[in-house]
DNA sequence: TGTACATCAGTGAACGCGCGTTCACTGATGTAC
DNA sequence: TGTACATCAGTGAACGCGCGTTCACTGATGTAC
């Protein structure tokens, strides 16, 4: 969508959009602060490398949002649809495959886009205390919410499972949310310590025990 | 170890260290960072607050530090250092209960230090470009070291626990590190979503299935 | 059909902020002769 | 014992940086009469 130059930081000045379609740039403005959130950082995102990228000046991003805030803001909900479409679209021809299938684009996500990964489960630490500073309470709940749509993917998964005996949990959202757990802590330390040997398949060992999947499957 | 007073932000100038003593400013600095991190953020831990938090100019930081970063990765490896002590302190009466206890230590440190946690497991998401950039190899290495010797402790808990029947473990490495995996899972979630109502006992369930203990203990 | 006017999509210059870092210095205190 | 000097533990002023945000503006384009 950023639509005048191929190049990653084009200095050249975009041309203004016709009359009635000034919301076109607070489109380029989500597509540009997405991509500087994939190669670099939430931190990356400012006002002024926005407007840099785009090749507009900085304050007229003002048209469109409220401050930096908004931006992130929205930035975050887009990211968690992103994923909600990517988890919904796991597939597999019986549950346990299917559970396994969601897992692993739970993963790759986070291995692919670790940037917008973080912003949607807080890598920054904080998260508490920045909503509630920042955050309208409004704003919050629909993170929150979106935010356990995606665990609501992994309970349906693992019922599924338990509908058809693979699985032995007698509370799949207990067990599902235990699944959550262990792939968010795998996907931040896989992060963290890239040097580090993991062992074979702790992928499966993690979902096939916690979702009390049969051994022999 | 702040002397002059005890409030947190003061203005007010500290005395001068005696001569041969300059060095104590070294332990101030770092004392004041620490402070800092568990109090705000990395982000907080600036020169000039450090400066500010003990009564000094910004620029005497350099008599003792060569940047920024020097501090930050001290600080880091006085992290490590705690935390160690701090799981090697559990005890137990039997392995199970040690092993639990110090899983709880573990999760105990992330709630209470979250943003001394963040700093040692990279909450920094892209920890690994950040070290390759500004950190020497020697210190990367080191940092490495002290993040396994955490796994270490995990690793001969599990050990014990075999040894003594009440773990069917085949592999206790491959089962520590999964343990590893969903503490340092539930430990960032549960910071991130403060609201979300956890299932009872779930740090329980983790650990008795990731460290395949016997279910009737 | 011509023109005054409103609206829209922006711009350019400037503000104050906190930051890391550099530079030349100061003033007390110990030490050599 | 007296004094010149070196060392130590700092300081104060300044640098350039990128940032979010505000302000008054500009110039093209559609619309009402």
């Amino acid at each position: 969508m950023v639509m005048p130059s191929p190049s990653t930081d084009q200095p050249s000045r975009r041309t203004r959009n016709p009359r009635g379609e000034g919301s076109r740039l607070r489109t380029d403005i989500l597509d540009a602060a997405a991509t500087l959130l994939r190669e670099e950082s939430e931190a990356a995102v400012t006002l002024r490398a926005l407007a840099r990228h785009i090749g507009v000046s900085a304050p007229s991003i003002y048209r469109h949002f409220a401050d930096r805030d908004a931006i992130i803001q929205e930035l975050t909900e887009n990211a968690f649809a992103d994923f909600a479409d990517l988890l919904h679209g796991a597939g597999g021809t019986d549950p346990v495959t299917h559970l396994f299938e969601v897992c692993s684009r739970y993963l790759r996500f986070a291995e692919e886009e670790p940037h917008h990964y973080r912003l949607m489960f807080g890598g920054v630490w904080n998260a508490a205390q920045t909503l509630q500073t920042r955050t309208a309470p409004d704003d919050q709940a629909r993170l929150r919410r979106l935010g356990l749509d995606t665990l609501q993917v992994l309970i349906d998964a693992v019922d599924a499972c338990v509908e058809t005996g693979a699985s032995s949990s007698t509370d799949a959202t207990r067990d599902a949310t235990a699944v959550w757990v262990a792939l968010h802590g795998l996907a931040g330390l896989r992060q963290t310590t890239p040097l580090f040997r993991w062992p074979d398949q702790i992928e499966d060992d993690l979902v096939r025990q916690l979702a009390r999947l049969q051994p022999d499957r």
